[in-house]
RNA sequence: GUGGUUAUAGCUCAGUAGGUUAGAGCACCAGAUUGUGGUUCUGGGGGUCGCCGGUUCAAAUCCGGUUAGCCACCCCA
């Protein structure tokens, strides 16, 4: 047969693995550093759990598992009858792969939340899966980053939280601009546009601003449904850059006046923080979920075309379908994957081997074999990353080996080594090479 | 779910008026070079041309179908 691996899904080679830890464990450093606790969660959860939480789009995005053994046996009649796929699955399948890691989350903190104490401030780093047709930073499989706090409503948090962001892309020295908005914002819009119940079909055609222009919006609000003059008023509020301006805007808006007052809370907040990255606030910034309630963020890179490489907000009663209402969370996710993309396209990956091999042993007969051993085994018990070649083949060979691996030095073992107690050590950029004993080549490497 | 595009050696790809034995570069193996690599030279192994069917004396090439990858839309990380 012909091996292959299911569409959408990747291995990972040593190069890259190197890479994506860098990014992992820079993540981890920051979370870590705001008080955050790891958490995981199985791949698969209960269908129960996962249906329903990401809009019918989400239902259909999601990856099945098939009931084990005889799962014909209890399979839907009619649904078989009548063909019907979306009746048929609840009845052959009753598990199914996490979609993202808020809602298993939100699962998690009802189950355990007598043993939690509030506010809870988690991060879960872990692959999810998306039955998505695959393209260009987008996959079937790959990982989120999530950092999540649940039991307050300060907006200390969405500040913590813009911080973390700034700070991780610090660290990985890529300029981004982190927008951020609130949904009660968008809500106002609505109400001051006069249509609260189309709000939806609001959002999401003002989020494409950047993309279609203002032009495209107010050609797709038409087409959602959307009267002109509401339009009129939607397009003047969205060309307002200031707060204090907006807030005047939504006179007649009681739950836009409250947006305007959680951004100028989270701001204040940010007062005296001196960001590596530009903060902005964004107005026609809305995110797709449609359970976030409060403040939103999204994560733009600078200088490459991607699209968003982290997003995340406020959302009031997620517990709330778990049976757990009333709790407060807020969060923001790196997209892992795009980052990665992203850094390499900028090459912003660092070049250190602290995670590679250092030194590489040959040796030119059976018995330096053995020396060689010996004094690998001695180079390891000091910390340093040591390899040796597995057989005293010709030198060529082993030489090609160890520059196909990268190793910065070799140490050379033979007749002359093995009787002067002095090996010969030699850096493979410059070509030098110099007698010295083992314990002279571990005080080199170790330094 | 909709549309576009591609499929030939391990990898990147050439190869159409259908016509002997399907090529190149890289990679791999051996030698030039029995204690010194990244350069060079010589030789070598490796392909049911995605799969199924059709047209034809003859198909990698033309036709139909099918599968998979990639890209865009929807949506999203």
């Amino acid at each position: 047969m012909k091996p292959s691996i299911p569409k959408g899904t990747r291995d990972f080679n040593p190069e890259q693995v190197l890479k994506r830890n860098y990014i992992f464990d820079t993540v981890r450093r920051v979370f870590i550093k705001y008080g955050f606790l790891p958490i995981e969660t199985p791949v698969m959860e209960t269908l129960d759990t996962l249906t329903g939480k990401y809009g019918e789009e989400g239902d259909r995005l999601l990856f099945k598992v098939l009931n084990n053994g005889d799962f014909m046996a209890d399979a839907d009649q009619a649904a078989l009858e009548t063909r019907d796929s979306r009746k048929l699955v609840s009845s052959i399948s009753k598990r199914g792969l996490r979609y993202d890691l808020t809602v298993p989350f939100a699962r998690f903190v009802v189950m355990n939340q007598n043993e939690l104490s509030f506010p809870f401030k988690r991060y879960q780093i872990q692959p999810v899966w998306r039955a998505d047709r695959p393209q260009k930073g987008r996959y079937q499989e790959f990982y989120q980053c999530d950092v999540d706090v649940v039991g307050s409503e300060s907006l200390a948090y969405e500040a913590e939280l813009i911080q973390i962001y700034d700070e991780v892309f610090a660290q990985l020295r890529l300029p981004v601009i982190v927008k951020y908005n609130n949904r009660k914002v968008l809500a106002g819009i609505a109400e001051a546009a006069g249509i609260p119940d189309l709000m939806v079909e609001m959002t999401v055609a003002i989020d494409k601003l950047d993309k279609i222009g203002m032009d495209g919006v107010k050609k797709e609000l038409t087409e959602r449904g959307i009267a002109e003059t509401s339009i009129e008023t939607i397009t003047q509020i969205l060309e307002i850059k200031d707060l204090d301006a907006l807030e005047t805007a939504f006179a007649k808006s009681e739950v836009g006046q409250k947006g305007i007052q959680e951004l100028k809370a989270v701001q204040a907040y940010l007062q005296g923080y001196q960001a590596s990255n530009e903060l902005r606030f964004d107005i026609t910034l809305a995110r797709g979920l449609s359970y976030y309630t409060g403040c939103i963020f999204e994560v733009q890179a600078k200088n490459v075309a991607m699209g968003s490489i982290g997003g995340g907000g406020r959302y009031d009663n997620l517990t709330g379908v778990f049976g757990l209402p009333g709790v407060s969370g807020v969060g923001v996710s790196f997209g892992a994957e795009r980052i990665y993309d992203v850094l390499e396209e900028l090459k912003l990956f660092p070049t250190d081997q602290a995670n590679t091999l250092k030194v590489l042993f040959m040796a030119f007969d059976a018995k330096a074999h053995q020396y060689a051993f010996n004094a690998l085994g001695k180079m390891r018990a000091a910390g340093i990353n040591a390899d040796l070649y597995p057989d005293p083949v010709k030198l060529a060979k082993q030489m090609k080996y160890a520059n196909n691996r990268n190793v910065p030095y070799v140490v050379l073992v033979g007749d002359n080594e093995m009787a002067s107690g002095k090996l010969a050590l030699k850096n493979m950029q410059t070509g030098e090479q110099q007698l010295l004993s083992i314990e002279e080549i571990i005080a080199v490497l170790g330094a």
